[in-house]
DNA sequence: ACCCGCGGGACGGCCCGTTATT
DNA sequence: AATAACGGGCCGTCCCGCGGGT
C-alpha cells in the first residue's frame, strides 16, 4: 500500500518534471514511466483518465509547490521588496541550476493545451490564480490595498512568466534580472 | 513557378498558424498539409530538414510579421504612449477575435523546444530579440535614452508575453488590460 | 501466455520466410505482420530493436533449423556419401517445390547487410559457422581427420551456397545436381 | 552529347557500385545520383524504365567487366592452374582491398530479385552464364573436353560465389583461400 | 482486490521512386 | 535534360485495454 502510493507519486513527480522541460505533447508516457521506474500496466489503474489526467495531476502538484513557496516567502520576508525579490531570484536560481531547463512548470503545458483540453486549461488556471492570490495576499500583508494588490499581482506574475520565457529562450538570466527591478515598480514600491 | 512559391508559402502560413495554436509537438505535419491543401511529397522537397526546418521557417515568418507591425506602430504613433498601447491592444484584439486561440506565435514553440532543438530555440531568440530591438528603437524615437530603452523593452516584452499566457489560460483579456497600464510604467511614462 | 508465444513465433516464422524469398530490404514489416496475422503494435513489444532485431531472430531461427537438419542427416546416414547427398537433395527439393523461391534462408540477408549491420552480419556468421561445424562433425563421424573435415566443410558449404544462387537465378536445379557430384569430390570420397 | 553520355555512364557506374555493396533494395536512387554527381531530373530521360532498368544496365555492365577479366586471364595464363587461381585471387583482392565491401557484383541483386523481377533475374542469368561459358572456354583451351569443361565451370563458379558469400560474412579471405584449392580439384587438375 | 505483463490499432515523420512542366 | 513537385508507404512508437498473476 505504501509501495503503491510511492509508485503513483513517483510517476507524478517524473511527469511534472518532464512536462516542465519538454512540454505535454513532447513527453511520451513511456519516458515518464521509465524515469519513475514504474511498470506500464499499472498506469491506467492509477490514472484511468489517461495522459490528460496525469497532466492535470502534475499541474496541480507543481502549482501547489510554487504557491506554497510564495506563501512561505511572504511569511519569511520583512517587507514587500525582499518578498518579491525572493520569488524572482528563486525562479532564476532554478532555471540557471538546471542549465535553463526548468522554467515555469505550468506555462508550457498551459500554452500547448489552452485550445485543446478544458481540463488541462482549468488546472493551469487554478495554478496561476493561486499564485496571483498568494502574491496579492503577500502584498496586502505589507500594506497594499486589496484592490491595488490584486492588480499588481497580475502584472507581477505576467512579468515573471514573460521573463522566464525570454530567459529560457536566450539561455540567460538577464531578462529575470531586469524583471526584478520591474516588479518593484509594478508593486508600487519604487515610484 | 508562381504556383510553386504559392504552395510553399501556403504550407508555411498554415504551419505558423497551427504551431501558434497547438504548439509544435501538438501539430501533425499531416494537419499542416491538409490545412494548406498541399500534397505530402512536395514537403520534403521544400523543407529537406523536415519538421524542424518548417518550425524554423514558421518562427521566422511569424517573428518578422510581428516585428514589422511594431515598426509600423512606432512610425504611425505620435508618442510613446499610443505606440505601446497600440501594440498591446493589437495583440489583445488578435487573441479575442480568435476566441483566445491566437496567442504569441513564438512562445509555445519556444517553450516546447528550448531544451531540445538549438535551431528552433535560435529562431525563437531571433524573433524575440528583433521585437525587443524594435520596441527599444521606438522608445528612443520618442526621447528615451538608448540604454534605458533597451532595458524597458525587455520588461515590456516580458510583460506582454506573460499577459498573453495568462489571458489564454483564463480566457480573458483582463491580464492584457492590466498589462497595458503596467507597460506605461515600465516605459517610464507614468512616474 | 501460450497465445503470446504463438504471436511472436508466428511473426518470426513469417519474417524468416519473407526474408528468405525477398531479402531484408525488399520485405516490408507490414507484409510480415499481414502474413503472420499480427497487429503492428505488438511487434515493438516483442522486438524493441525493430526490424534489425527481427532480422537477427529470423536468421537465428533459420540457421538453427538448417543446422539441426544437417545434424539429423548425419545421424541417419550410413556413410559420408548419403550424408552429403541428402543435404544437397533436401535443399534442391525445397527450392524446386517452392517454384525456386526458397533458396538459402541466410544468404540474401547476409549479402544485403554485410556492410551495413554488424548485428545481422554476426547472426549470419553464426548460422554459417554452425553449418560448417555440423558438416565437419558429420565428416569426422564417417572417418575424416578433423582438420581435413573442417576444410572440406567450408568448401562444401560454399559449393552448396553458390549452387543455390545459380539455381535460383537460372530457375533450374542443374547447378545443384552438378554440385552434388562436386561435393563428393570436395569431401574426398571420390578420388 | 559527350557530357550526356558521361552523365549516364557515371550514374551507371555509381549504381553498379552501390548495388554491389548494399544490394538493390538497400540502395536509394537518391544516393546513386548523389554519388554520381548527376542531376536528378535527367534520370528518367536516360532510364525511362526506372530503377529496374538501371539495375539491369548495372548488372550488364558488371557482368561484362568480370567476363572480360576472365577472358583475359585465360589468354594470359600458361595453364589451367594459374588461370583459375588468377580468377580466385583477383576476387579475393577486390574484396580485401574494399574492406570486405566489394563482393560479387551480381549475387546480391540476383538473390533479392530472383522471385520478383524477370528482367533483373534475366540480366543476372546472362552475367553468370557468360562467366560459366568463359571459364569453360578457358578450360577447353587448356585441354579439357568441352562437356567436362562446362560441368566443371558451373561447379567452379558455384564454389567462388559461395566462398565470396562466406568471406563477406566472416570478414575473412579464408573461405576464398580454401576455394582456391577446391577449384583445382573441381577442374580435374588435382586428382 | 490490487496490480501488471502483454498485446492492439493508429498515426507520427521521413523519404522513396516517379511524373508534369519547361 | 533538368527543375519542381507528388502520392504512397515504411518504420518507429505512441497511448491505451485486456486477461492472467499475487
Amino acid at each position: 500500500m505504501a509501495k503503491a502510493t510511492d509508485s503513483k507519486e513517483k510517476t507524478l513527480a517524473a511527469a511534472a518534471l518532464l512536462f516542465r522541460r519538454q512540454g505535454f505533447h513532447g513527453t511520451a508516457l513511456h519516458d515518464v514511466l521509465a524515469a519513475a521506474g514504474s511498470p506500464r500496466g499499472s498506469l491506467y489503474f492509477h490514472f484511468p483518465g489517461g495522459k490528460e489526467q496525469i497532466g492535470e495531476a502534475a499541474l496541480d502538484l507543481a502549482g501547489e509547490a510554487v504557491r506554497s513557496r510564495i506563501e512561505q516567502a511572504a511569511e519569511a520576508s520583512p517587507n514587500a521588496e525582499t518578498f518579491l525579490t525572493g520569488i524572482a531570484r528563486a525562479m532564476a536560481a532554478d532555471l540557471e541550476q538546471s542549465d535553463f531547463c526548468n522554467g515555469c512548470p505550468i506555462a508550457t503545458t498551459a500554452l500547448e493545451t489552452a485550445a485543446q483540453s478544458d481540463v488541462l486549461r482549468a488546472a493551469a488556471r487554478r495554478a496561476f490564480q493561486s499564485w496571483e492570490q498568494e502574491v496579492a495576499r503577500g502584498l496586502t500583508r505589507f500594506g497594499a490595498k486589496p484592490d491595488d494588490a490584486a492588480i499588481s499581482a497580475t502584472t507581477i506574475l505576467s512579468q515573471i512568466e514573460g521573463a522566464l520565457l525570454l530567459a529560457r529562450t536566450y539561455r540567460s538570466v538577464e531578462p529575470l534580472r531586469r524583471a526584478e527591478a520591474a516588479i518593484k515598480l509594478l508593486a508600487g514600491i519604487m515610484r
